[in-house]
DNA sequence: GCTAGTCTCTGTATCGATACAGACTGAATC
DNA sequence: GATTCAGTCTGTATCGATACAGAGACTAGC
């Protein structure tokens, strides 16, 4: 068993709270004390108070949690979210804070439990999927919390960094629209909690829970109401995972109908290069006719040449990581909105006249 | 201030042990019972049982610490790191583990104390540069972890995933000399503690203190001795950080001399991704004349054409992971060692003549 | 009717520290 | 010589839970 502060306090023959003062507040004792109390703490082999016990009573751990509502695996492999975290790492390593990652098992019930036992003292929570569980058991806790997704019943001391969602999206469908393009399909992560994977037909962009999904949503659809092509004209397809490999098996079927999609907007750039990755396995025809756009401005989107709407990541995580850090004393500046701009690649081009 | 558990007894009338049974051991009580107390939670807005109270009286914390021996921001600039934490990432993911991120300050004394600080039931210690005072820091708090370097005086029960940098190294400095190359460079992070960017003359690879970059360089010059270059002929150079641009800043001047190196051997595909980025901004004959490799193969090494050694980035993290969060029995089994691969492609061809 | 055994629930000790009020000492001030 | 004060150190209360031994009540078995 490892020696405790009251050991070492035996040891030297003073009390336990100089041992703690040692430690902690070296200016409460003479130097020379110290050093005698240090020298037989390496002696006995006393590892340093022990950071849980610390906590307890201090009652703040130093360190904050980061929530993906969705497989921790997948943050990984989300070059967006990878940036993210650098920004919340890099706002972190400013404050002396350390990042708890905290992995959610699929069941809701256990994924609570998850959050209810995290030991940090708040929360980034980096919005995938259907959050809204999660940050009512962070509120229950009453622990603060940065969402990265804006919303309607948001209280008004929840902080919040993003984007204008909708704009965004919007900006995008309408230089798709503008190419010509009127037969499009949509593709999003998790549209509904439990669809499957491909085609789904809702009777509007408000049956979709997840608000980060539905603003985009909601701004292409505006884009393309614009230009007469109503919602439910608008070909929506469901990929159930922000992963590549998901967005091309949902999105393979579609153009073997008869009257395919000569666009497909996506609701992340890793959704995007999959819907690239599918079209790259069929005959060049389509891999010519079909314009893709994504969302992010991930590093890889360059390389594949791909038009989308870039955001900010780095200072996303750095901003939500801050707004949780120092909160801002005026509420109205805990409420940031970052710039976004739309980039147009070779992904994108004129409908071919077929 | 937040009820505790007390308050819920109270409210209830029942000892604080039963709701603590209520929460933690639903067997120990009635059904009836613990649906009151939860009730009577709920009702106070009890926030469930405190974890950081909970690890103390326990014992153990329910989460590893990742260390990465240099500025946390680079741990997600380098792919490779990125897929060792999303190794980790799936390993704590079954487990029910969380992953808490340390940043270490620069000065050592504070890094110490982020270390000692930390509140995890072990480390997984990714190496980049000299760690030696950490795992010291780690041992003296007497919590297991698990190194990704091979360390001499490695005790016998730590614990241990990694390759045979040597041989890896080795086959890919056999490839370059079987091409021809004698003039060579050799390029690694942190070869001295504080050593300035760029070539740096030290009497023999025993010199670097680093386990994994000694490893690495005693490879490159194993392979050339070989073929009867010396390591007094080779020219070492000096990155401080795995970064591209430090790497191509360090490297710049190296071709100006009048005897240039027509090959580089990195330490790492970052490093060697930085030297390809040097030599793009050179005239079109050093870019063409000048063989590079890396270590790592991360997905960016497979765009540039950058010949490299292949470990697996994942299963190495994952391993450490699970090497950690439950200990094989045999103390041989902790001694894991990785498959390696020379993967050859565009960026190492034969002495150009001139 | 008595012993055993099972279910529930309680009470006390404990996890390992920090906060805070106060005691003591010796020097400086008037 | 009394007062004040800064500098050190101590003692007790507390942070919020869990472990474990054991007390009662109740059912079974013989």
């Amino acid at each position: 068993m490892k020696p405790t502060l009251q050991a070492v306090a035996d040891a030297v023959g003073v009390s336990r709270s100089t041992v703690s003062n040692a430690y902690s507040r070296p200016d409460q004792l003479s130097a020379a004390l110290r050093e005698r109390i240090l020298d037989a703490a390496r002696q006995l082999g006393y590892p340093g108070p022990n950071p849980t016990a610390r906590s307890l009573r201090r009652g703040f751990v130093g360190s904050i949690g980061v929530l993906f509502t969705s497989q921790l695996s997948y943050a990984f492999t989300d070059p967006f979210a990878v940036r993210f975290l650098a920004g919340v790492g890099a706002a972190a390593e400013r404050h002396g804070t350390s990042m708890l990652l905290v992995p959610l098992p699929p069941a809701v019930t256990d994924a609570r439990q998850a959050v209810e036992n995290a030991a940090v003292d708040g929360f980034c929570v980096y919005c995938v999927a259907d959050e809204e569980w999660a940050l009512d058991v962070i509120r229950q806790r009453g622990l603060p919390f940065v969402s990265t997704a804006a919303r309607d019943d948001a209280g008004p001391d929840e902080r919040f960094v993003g984007i204008d969602e909708r704009a965004a999206a919007r900006s995008a469908a309408a230089h798709v629209a503008g190419l010509g393009h009127r037969r499009v399909a949509l593709l999003a992560d998790s549209v509904r909690p439990d669809a499957p994977a491909g085609p789904l037909t809702l009777t509007g962009v408000d049956q979709v829970p997840h608000p980060t999904t539905r603003g985009r949503l909601s701004g292409f659809a505006d884009a393309f109401a614009e230009v007469g092509v109503g919602w439910a004209e608008l070909t929506l397809v469901n990929v159930p995972g922000n992963s590549r490999p998901a967005a091309a098996a949902a999105i393979a079927g579609l153009f073997d109908q008869p009257a395919p999609p000569t666009a497909v907007l996506a609701g992340s750039d890793v959704l995007a290069l999959g819907v690239l990755d599918a079209l790259a396995a069929r005959p060049a025809h389509d891999r010519l006719s079909v314009s893709v756009t994504g969302f992010d401005d991930v590093p890889e989107a360059a390389a594949a040449g791909l038009t989308t709407v870039r955001q900010p990541a780095e200072e996303k995580g750095r901003i939500a990581a801050e707004l949780l850090l120092d909160p801002p004393a005026d509420a109205a500046a805990g409420h940031v909105l970052l710039p976004t701009a739309l980039v147009v690649r070779e992904s994108t081009g004129p409908v071919p006249r077929s």
